[in-house]
Parts: structure tokens; sequence; C-alpha cells
DNA sequence: CCTTGACGTCAAGTGAACTTGATGTAGTCG
DNA sequence: CGACTACATCAAGTTCACTTGACGTCAAGG
């Protein structure tokens, strides 16, 4: 009694829904907004492929590190839904979302060092250290992007 | 001709939020929250302590890499403002916050290389990639944080 | 066949993080 | 002294990322 259309199981919402740690209502939205997709079935249900869990787990682990879902959109549009990409297509995007995570990494990495470096100098201040040169803001100040990128 | 009390430049709201780039209704709003602090002139003018951009810069920081600002406000109370605080003390909430940095840098890491995996691997797609095992949701099934923490 | 529950659409609500607008005051400069 | 700008308060608006509610439909079990 196979079920199964061509060899491809195609998951019902709540199925992902639980899979994925989101809930229905958040598939929908991330449907309306292009990330993900869905086929329906002749009762106009949604049907997703099982690949769409890759998908989710892609923005959610994207998401947690601060990346907007129009960022994540951004690169996900830029991947292949039925055909291939050449290989330099793919090689440019993925080199840009790595740029743009090592960026992050860095970022954090600054801001841990930072928090250390508090320690170690031995005024056990951050709010009132008296190390505080004036101006030594991070790279706040200016040209720099402020708002998340 | 002084106009300095105790040897402390106090900043103007205007100098603060272009010295740290951000809005003046922002400075009120993160005083709203407790994340900064101010004195009133005579004529209730707003005055900074020049460490507020210090302080300010930390928030920034901290916000780009995703972290909300009711943590940020749970570190930054943890801090003295005025008074020092035991070693102990500082040393335990330091610990907490750099395991929380660590943490997403991992987090970020663990994406960066998972992308960079799906070039290796010769797919070319991670929306459609056929090495797609049901079950690899990078842990957002179960019992994971699937908000930001 | 009928109930039940998962699913469909669409509009409206929520919380976080700010911004904008309305209205009044303070201080500085010509 | 008068104008102008920066600043004050407070309410309301905005954007993002969802969630909730209202209401109707589809399909599987008893």
């Amino acid at each position: 009694m196979p079920q199964v259309p061509e060899g491809v199981v195609w998951l019902k919402p709540g199925q992902v829904a639980e899979r994925a740690g989101v809930a229905v209502s958040t598939l929908h939205y991330y449907e309306s907004l292009g990330l993900i997709t869905s086929r329906r079935t002749s009762g106009n249900r949604r049907e997703y492929r099982r690949d769409v869990l890759r998908v989710i787990a892609f923005i959610r682990a994207s998401q947690r590190v601060g990346i907007s879902l129009e960022r994540i959109k951004d690169a996900l549009d830029q991947l292949p839904d039925e055909d291939v990409p050449t290989k330099k297509d793919w090689a440019r995007i993925s080199r840009q979302w790595r740029d743009s995570l090592n960026d992050r990494i860095e970022h954090l990495t600054a801001l841990r060092d930072r928090f250390s470096d508090c320690i170690g100098c031995g005024c056990l201040s951050l709010k009132a250290c008296p190390y505080s040169n004036p101006d030594d803001v991070l790279g706040t100040t200016g040209q720099g992007p402020l708002r998340f990128p």
C-alpha cells in the first residue's frame, strides 16, 4: 500500500512543525515571506518536502546569531530550488555568507575579550572604569553600521 | 572660567547621541529601562558621565550579536555603579557572560561550517541536498532553546 | 454518517526596540 | 530682548517576527 507518489515522502504541516520545533503558524509565516515552499494536496492542504526541515534549521540557527529573516531570505534565494546553479554562482554566494558570519564571529569575540580585559585591568567595573579613554567606543561613532546589518 | 564641578566632564544629550551614534530618544529609552543613568541640571536637563559612551558601546555590540536589552541589563545591573563588588561576585558574573558569548560563538561557527560542508559535499544545494538525513536538524527538535535565549 | 481534529484563510493582536509628534521650557547668540 | 535651537515629557506610531482568534473545510475513526 504505497502512498508515496514518486519516491519522495511529503510531510504534513503538523509533522514539520513538531520535527522542526516551530509552530504551524510560523510555517505559514515563513512561506508568506518566501523562506520555505510547499505544494498542495487535492484538498488544499500543504505538503512539505523533507528537506524543509534543513531549511528551517538553517533559519533558526541564523536567527539565533542575530541575522534578520530578510537577510536569511537573501541567502536562501540564491540557493537553487529545483535546478542546479553554476559552481561559480554558488561559490560567490557562499563566500558572501561566510564573510558575514566571520564578521559576526569577530565582533562577538571582540566583545568577549573586551569584557575579559575589564576583569584583567583590575578596575572591576565597566561602568566606571578609570581606564576609560573617551573615544574608545568600539567603532560605533562615525560611519560604522549601527543598526542590525 | 571652569564650568566643571569636580574634575568630571559631564556630557549633554546631544553630545552623547552624536559620539555614541544613537538618537537622543534612544538615550531616553535606555534610561527608562535602567541601562544608563544621568543626573539633572538646575534646569532639568540631563547630563551624562563620559563613561556612558562605553556602556552604550557595550549595549550596541551586544545587541549586534543578538542579545536582548533585558539580558544586557542583567549584565549591566551586576556591575557596580559606584561601590566596588567583591572579586568573587565579579568573577562569577563575568564567567556567566563569557559562557553565553562563547555559546553564541560556537553556534555561529557551527553555522558557518555547516554551510561550508554543503559546498564541500558537491550537491551544490542546501534546499534539495540529497545528503539530507531526516533528523539532522541542528538540535532544534526536542528540548533545545528555540527562542532567543 | 457523524464527530473530531488537523488544516485553510485572513485580520488583528503581541512584545521588543525604538521613533515620531505634540507641546512646553531652557539657555545661548546677535 | 527676542529668536532659535536643544532639551523636557508623554502618548502614540512603526517594524520585525510571530501568535491568536474567528470562521470555515477536509479526512479518518467509530
